[in-house]
DNA sequence: CGGAATCCCTAGGGATACTG
DNA sequence: CAGTATCCCTAGGGATTCCG
C-alpha cells in the first residue's frame, strides 16, 4: 500500500461515499443481504423516499448495489450489495465498529465535562 | 459485531467523518505522521484555508487531531492524529485502499462504455 | 408498494481580502 | 505562516402531493 502525499486517487474512489445518506444504507445493506425499498425506509429513519430512491440510484450507478424488480402488483422491489460492493465489506465493518466506539468515547468526553 | 437492524449509533459516530474534507485530512495525516497547516494546504487541492481551517478545528473538537501551536514567529503549528483517532488508522487504510481499487473500478466501466 | 414530480430553503462551502 | 473576516451562492436535501 503507497501513500503519496497527493494521492488524489483516494477522492475520486470516495466520492461514491460521500452523501448523508450513502454509508448507513451500505451499511443495513451489508447486515442484511437483501432489503427492499419499505425495509430500508424503515430502517433509516429521518429519510425521505425521495432521498433513499436517489441515493439508491446513485449507489447503483457506481455499482456498489443491485436492484432486482418483480413485475408483481404490488410492486417489489430488492436491493443487495453488488459483487463489487462486496469489496467495501472490510471497509464498511471498519466504520460500523469504529463508529460505535466513537460515539461512546464522545459520550464519556461529554459526560465528563456536565 | 452486532447488527441489529435500527443501529442508529452508527450515524451518531459517523458523523464526525461527514463533510467534504474530513477524511482526506486523516488519510493525510495518517500518511505523513505530522503536518503543519501549510502542507495540509498544499497536499489537499481545492481545499481553501477557510475550509481548512474549520474542519482541522471540527476534527479536533471530535478528538481525532491534535493541534500544537509554537509560540515562535513566524507561526507554526502541527497537527496529528491524537491517541484516540489512531484507532481510525485500520478504517482510514480500509477506505484508502477500497478508494483506489474503486476508483479503477469506475474507470474500467467507464472505458468498456466509450 | 415503490417511486416521480414539485416547491422550497438554508447551511455548507467557495472567493477574496486582510492581519498578528 | 496560520489563520480571520465578509460576502455570496447553489446544490444538497426536506416536505408534500400525486401515480401505476
Amino acid at each position: 500500500m503507497s501513500f503519496e502525499p497527493l494521492d488524489c486517487h483516494i477522492d475520486d474512489g470516495l466520492k461514491s461515499l460521500l452523501g448523508k445518506w450513502k454509508i448507513p444504507i451500505l451499511i443495513q445493506l451489508r447486515a442484511q443481504q437483501v432489503l427492499r425499498f419499505s425495509d430500508l425506509y424503515r430502517a433509516l429513519p429521518g429519510i425521505t423516499k425521495k432521498m433513499l430512491t436517489q441515493t439508491l440510484k446513485e449507489l447503483e450507478e457506481d455499482d456498489l448495489v443491485n436492484r432486482k424488480v418483480y413485475p408483481v402488483v404490488p410492486p417489489k422491489v430488492e436491493y443487495q450489495l453488488s459483487a463489487h460492493g462486496q469489496e467495501l465489506i472490510p471497509t464498511l465493518d471498519a466504520l460500523h465498529a469504529w463508529g460505535i466506539a466513537h460515539s461512546a468515547h464522545l459520550a464519556h468526553k461529554q459526560h465528563r465535562h456536565d
